[in-house]
DNA sequence: ATCCTTGATGGCAGTGACTGACATGAGCAT
DNA sequence: ATGCTCATGTCAGTCACTGCCATCAAGGAT
């Protein structure tokens, strides 16, 4: 049984990432050292790699949230609805989950866009995404390449409308940023 | 006039290249010093970094080569094609240049699925390839968002075709491949 | 011929990310 | 009590990468 009340403050994890994002924004990336963050968050260097692999490691907390959902969105949808429809569905409603934050989402991409660190890690999550969705898809029963190829497509749909939901000048919504992205690869995939 | 025949041995990049290529398969990747690459060049670790941004960066001589190529590809397809069309038949042709490589290919993979470094890295020349394919697109005349989802598409038929060519058990040609994935996305948009 | 500039290189010291090995000490089970 | 667990601390070490300055051949200018 363990419901203990450690010796430790609680929430080691949560503290280095939020001492994380707060030294990022404060001085930049580059300028915060690992020392830094572990220092403000009242742990050491070493105990910071214990919980992250990495520096930017710390800085991808919601990536394997936002994996889960759209994991529990493709099981959601029932099995006679098309590759295509389902793929639209499950990412929907992952673009629903960022109603709100799109303040907060505007200053992580500013962090992410200046520092190529970042951005590389930013891509092996989109590419860790894109596989899980594959997955999903080749469990419904779509073969391979259609799985691979869907997925890709689907995911490209989220990234491409998530950044131009960051600046649309008319302040749509993300999920419908989305919708429309769809509508377009169909058209363009139509030969237009 | 720089005719210079240099007191330097010529091509240091070059050499620098084989040596990092030679021994990363020889003993790994992560097992290769910078300092070793640089020593079997016959040069020092720090004119190591002069040639290249990084250690990663030295694996990737390819890339550029390809993007040049793609957007030669994309200038010369005519101008009334469709937009879908202009994509498979400039991806078709970088998918072309790859033609009896399969062997070294496959070597090449085999070193990047083994080391995320590498994999990150290459993802970045994917995405990096595909902004220059949105830009292209965008110059022949194509509006956003559609650009960006059709460079999306066209790069991820290509990427995920190459994986599927270097184990086919048919050993089909790698540009079948990649137009028999056009077709694919082709029957996922109709919504099959 | 002498001087000056250029450019690729070497040498060297320093920073910071990350790792391995070992120590510590509160909680929990027996 | 005794011993085990496990998150943490401590420390030394490796290696990627950078800044600064020295070198020294080639080529041009005076």
């Amino acid at each position: 049984m363990m419901l203990c009340m450690s010796r430790w403050s609680p929430n080691a994890r949560g503290r280095l990432e939020r001492a994380a994002y707060d030294l990022f924004v404060e001085r930049g990336y580059e300028e915060t050292t690992v020392a830094d963050i572990a220092r403000r968050a009242g742990l050491t260097e070493r105990t910071f790699f214990r919980h992250y692999a990495d520096k930017r490691e710390v800085f991808f907390g919601g990536a394997a949230v936002l994996q889960e959902e759209l994991l529990r969105a493709v099981d959601a949808v029932s099995a006679n609805v098309s590759t295509f429809e389902a793929v639209r569905i499950s990412v929907e409603a992952i673009a629903h989950l960022m109603r709100d934050r799109r303040v907060l989402a505007r200053e992580r991409q500013r962090l992410v866009l200046a520092h190529a660190d970042l951005q590389e890690r930013e891509l092996i999550k989109r590419a860790t995404l894109t596989a899980a969705l594959t997955d999903a898809l080749k469990q419904r029963g779509v073969p391979e390449p259609a799985a691979s190829l869907a997925a890709d497509m689907g995911i490209a749909v989220f990234y491409i409308g998530f950044v131009r939901w960051l600046d649309d000048p008319a302040e749509r919504e993300f999920v419908d940023i989305v919708r429309e992205g769809f509508d377009h690869i169909k058209a363009v995939a139509s030969g237009c």
